[in-house]
RNA sequence: GGGCGCUUAGCUCAGCUGGUUCAGAGCGUCUGCCUUACAAGCAGAGGGUCGGGGGUUCGAAUCCCUCAGCGCCCACCA
């Protein structure tokens, strides 16, 4: 019929369409008179590869943003990467590793030459990948959070808040990760459960608190004494290997177990060391035995308790969680080989009581998967309290909305239980820490926070009182800042908001509208951002956060390498195009809420995006006559499919201001597939080999124009390719920029009448399927009443139906169906066997009888009757009119197949 | 241990402040059709006592209580 293809080809539209668009830099946004709609995407990790998260993530953002374009928004989506400082360092060294090269060979210079030759060679692959996803987004802002600008706004930040006080440097107990060496934040451990075992050591009394001789223990106590007729007590651990650090031994004071060992002192076993029982509340009564090791330099709880019980803190590990010559013994081995040698050991000496097995929770480091030491050591804060106070009203208040709200919840909690931030790494892939240090290594030492080392050594002179100090003097800080240091400054520092405070474009482009990000970091990110956004810019940074859910294979489990059940993104564009793969991603994803993947999902996607083609197909199929007047019928289809797509995008837009963007896409669908493709078409498609009046014509493909338009921000490529070809369009014209089709008012009483239509179409074509009355055979409609001129026009041309017979008579020999109260019957022969019509309507009669008794029911309750409103009392009595009515007619019916 | 959420058709989920959109959608399934836009399609059909129990009410998928199962977040008892 025509030179297009039957299907349709996303691989010659989608690549060709991107140039087009950046080439007219259609992408790109100053500011202007226009009202702004920012997006700033989450910056992804700069080696990474897109994946599933990341299609469903930016497909989201996209939608958004192109149809703020449409709506005349001055849309902006600005880009980026992320310099994930201790992913890609871990990266770095594994790489370098495998090269044979260790981090502690290099310089710190030449292991960041070798990062960002990683960066540069791995770096913008993610940002290519989102091309083929049709990401809108505006290339020619692109950043990385470790280029000048961002690195220039860290360094001013860190600076000004340390000269604010909220920075501050101190010893803590923080999370270690004994395989990058450094420290981690909370946020980046992860707790899992082991297997693992709980050792009971003794610990003997020392000799000078020995128990006297004729010693009578309180009552309730648990005195342990071995064949020698020495007393000792009994610890249980799971961390045996710690005991060269241990300083105390710690009872409740309301344990009467351990009553007896108040003020006396113990010796730590194999160490030899005497150290004192403690008394403290914290412990646990009922955990073990009631004794506890006390390793402050080990474990943060214990530490608190050295804190308050003022005892010796000694560090037996090493920065790789080696044991440090302090210890005294097994000096050089790693951790979890003392556990096992020093097991055998303590029962070598015969000072392990017993071991059991144990399950417990193991912290482990995000990024290594190591379990974490705790460790204590010299780290830069950020004070919360002060943060936390002014970003709670905001979200709680909805000035900042959560989609959906239940995470409204989970911030509050964070905040409510904030604790100081740990901000540096001993990494150094990152920004480095600004802070100078301008005496001696050791115990004292002195610095001065300055933007650069000039700074830093007038501040240094100033503070030391020494103007003699020279450059060399300065030791920079060896650390960088987390990387969320940077990250939680993004929306402003893309607009460069710190360095240049008030500039236009922050002014124009800040508060963003969306952010578009996983609840995973909520609290890493999307928590900082807000805080870092009143700080700096008094406003928040954004007025949505839309957070999505994970995607899942179809067995619910995430997406993830080690299970390879992870579809490759691109070749599912390659396999189904990028509209079908965005369209399938998001008819099931609804904020929050996880997305079970399948391939059916694309692969509906993709046949949508056929289905899309083969209508604009059949539009371009047809000759056009100027001079044939609209049929009837046409006129008809013209004014109900207005009503109905004026329904369809009041509908689109109230989803999208709930941010029910599945709904929205699922409203478009059924426009297009069942109003537009399934029942207007039909309706104005001339006969085979006539033309069309020209009328009809133009207004289908303004229709199809509107369908393009309300599709582009879901399936931009496909609706580009035929929005170009449904009318002449200017080199750099695009769909992009096409409004977005407004509702209008419906024609109510139209779309009811054209709904009773297609129902009775369809009650002749379930009679025709049943009876096999062939397509093409032309059908005697007996109707029992009365119908619109515009319900016949749909009729008879639809259901295949030649004549219709108004306030027919009943006819014995027909088969009806019942639309509402009204009759339809199709006359049959004779011959035709009416068996199974009649247990269709005997089943129907059953069905109505029972229904109507519960409403009998209802009715027939005075209190029902007396309370119920008006209005629900008069429906019932409907529902019982109607329902006697439609027994009272299949009866005769029945009666009459008899 | 604390908190949040979920349980509706075979699957994924809608059903907001209780009553004509109340038992729905999409997908899948089944049955016909290669009907001149589309078999990546068309037409038709079947399928759920709304997790269990109790309560409030004239009326409950919807509100309350309770039990069971599942998921997530936080805390991290050695």
């Amino acid at each position: 019929m025509n030179e297009l293809p039957q299907k349709y080809d996303p691989s010659v539209v989608e690549d060709k369409w991107y140039e087009y668009w950046e080439k007219h830099r259609l992408f790109h946004s100053e500011p202007d008179a226009r009202k702004p709609y920012t997006v700033v995407i989450p910056p992804p990790n700069v080696t990474g590869v897109l994946h599933m998260g990341h299609m469903l993530n930016n497909t989201i953002q996209d939608i958004l943003v192109r149809r703020a374009r449409m709506q005349g928004y001055n849309a902006l989506w600005v880009p980026g990467t992320d310099h994930a400082s201790i992913s890609t360092e871990t990266k770095v060294i594994a790489k370098l590793a495998a090269e044979g090269i260790r981090k502690t060979d290099l310089t710190r210079e030449q292991f960041l030459g070798h990062a960002w030759e990683w960066t540069r060679k791995h770096g913008g692959i993610i940002l290519e990948q989102l091309r083929k996803l049709g990401a809108s987004c505006d290339w020619e802002r692109t950043a990385f959070t470790m280029d000048p600008a961002r690195s220039e706004s860290v360094v001013k930040v860190f600076v000004d808040l340390y000269r604010k006080g909220l920075i501050y440097r101190g010893l803590r107990m923080v999370n270690w990760d004994p395989q990058n060496r450094t420290a981690i934040s909370d946020d980046e451990v992860f707790f899992e459960q082991e297997q693992s075992k709980l050792y009971y050591l003794r610990y003997y009394l020392t000799p000078d608190t020995e128990l006297a001789a004729g010693y009578q223990a309180p009552e309730g106590s648990v005195v342990h004494t071995d064949a020698d007729g020495r007393h000792y007590a009994l610890v249980a651990t799971t961390r045996p290997e710690t005991i060269m650090g241990d300083t105390a031994m710690c009872i409740n004071p309301r344990d009467p177990k351990n009553a007896w060992l108040r003020g006396r002192r113990v010796t730590v076993p194999l160490v030899g060391r005497q150290v004192p029982v403690i008394e403290d509340r914290y412990v646990d009564i009922e955990f073990g035995t009631g004794c506890l090791k006390v390793t402050p330099a080990h474990d943060k709880n214990d530490y608190m308790l050295g804190q308050t019980h003022n005892l010796e803190t000694i560090d037996i590990f090493n920065e790789d969680a080696t044991v440090a010559p302090c210890a005294g013994m097994y000096v050089g081995m790693d951790r979890f080989d003392v556990r096992k040698q020093i097991a055998v050991d303590l029962t070598d000496a015969g000072l392990m009581e017993k071991v059991e097995d144990y399950v417990n929770n193991v912290g482990l480091s995000e990024r290594t998967k190591v379990p974490i030491e705790p460790r204590l050591s010299l780290q830069w804060f950020v004070k919360m309290d002060h943060f936390a106070a002014q970003s709670l009203a905001p979200v709680m208040d909805d000035i900042i909305r959560f989609v959906p709200e239940k995470y409204k919840n989970t911030y509050k909690i964070w905040l409510d239980n904030i604790k100081d931030w740990c901000i540096s790494r001993q990494l150094w892939w990152g920004h480095r820490i600004p802070a100078w240090f301008y005496n001696a290594p050791g115990e004292d030492e002195r610095f001065v926070v300055a933007h650069n080392e000039a700074e830093a050594l007038d501040l240094a002179r100033e503070q030391s009182g020494n103007p003699n100090l020279n450059a060399a003097d300065l030791r920079r800080d060896e650390g960088a800042l987390d990387t969320w240091f940077s990250s939680w400054l993004w929306p402003i520092t893309l607009f460069d908001g710190i360095n240049n405070p008030g500039n236009p474009e922050i002014n124009y482009y800040y508060p963003t509208a969306t952010l578009v990000t996983g609840p995973d970091i909520i609290f890493f990110w999307v928590a900082r951002m807000i805080m870092a956004g009143y700080e700096y810019v008094g406003k928040q940074p954004f007025d949505n956060v839309y957070f999505t859910g994970i995607v899942r294979d179809s067995l619910g489990r995430k997406m993830s390498k080690s299970l390879g059940n992870s579809p490759d993104p691109l070749d599912l564009i390659a396999k189904y195009g990028a509209d079908g793969v965005r369209l399938g991603l998001m008819m099931s994803a609804q904020a929050g809420n996880d997305i079970i993947y399948d391939d059916k999902l694309v692969e509906n996607g993709r046949n949508f995006c056929n289905k899309i083609w083969n209508s604009f197909r059949l539009l371009k199929g047809w000759n056009v006559d100027d001079n044939a007047p609209q049929p009837q019928i046409a006129a008809i289809a013209e004014r109900w499919f207005a009503s109905a797509m004026d329904k369809a995008i009041a509908e689109i837009d109230d989803s999208f201001t709930k941010f029910r963007i599945n709904d929205a896409v699922m409203t478009v669908y059924r426009l297009f597939r069942d109003d537009f493709s399934a029942w207007y078409l039909e309706m104005i498609k001339p006969a085979y080999g006539e033309p069309i009046d020209g009328l009809s014509y133009r207004q289908a493909v303004n229709f199809l124009d509107s369908l393009l338009r309300l599709l582009h921000p879901f399936m931009p490529f496909i609706t580009e390719e035929l929005w170009q070809h449904l009318a002449e369009r200017t080199d750099g014209e695009s769909i992009m920029y096409a409004p977005m089709p407004q509702t209008g008012m419906p024609d109510k009483q139209l779309l009811d009448v054209v709904g009773r239509a297609q129902e009775i179409v369809n009650g002749v074509r379930g009679v025709r399927a049943r009876r096999n009355i062939p397509q093409r055979e032309a059908i005697h409609l007996l109707a029992s009443g009365t119908l619109e001129p515009e319900a016949i026009e749909i009729i008879t041309k639809l259901a295949g139906v030649d004549t219709i017979d108004q306030n027919a008579a009943h006819d014995a020999a027909a088969t009806y169906f019942m639309v509402g109260t009204a009759e339809f019957g199709i006359p049959r022969s004779a011959a035709e066997d009416t068996g199974a019509e009649r247990i269709a309507i005997e089943k129907e009669i059953e069905y109505l009888r029972g229904f109507l008794a519960s409403v009998e029911k209802k009715l027939s309750n005075e209190r029902f009757v007396a309370k119920a409103p008006q209005a629900v009392v008069d429906a019932e009595r409907q529902k019982q009119a109607d329902a006697t009515a439609k027994i009272a007619t299949l009866q005769t019916r029945l009666q009459a197949l008899r």
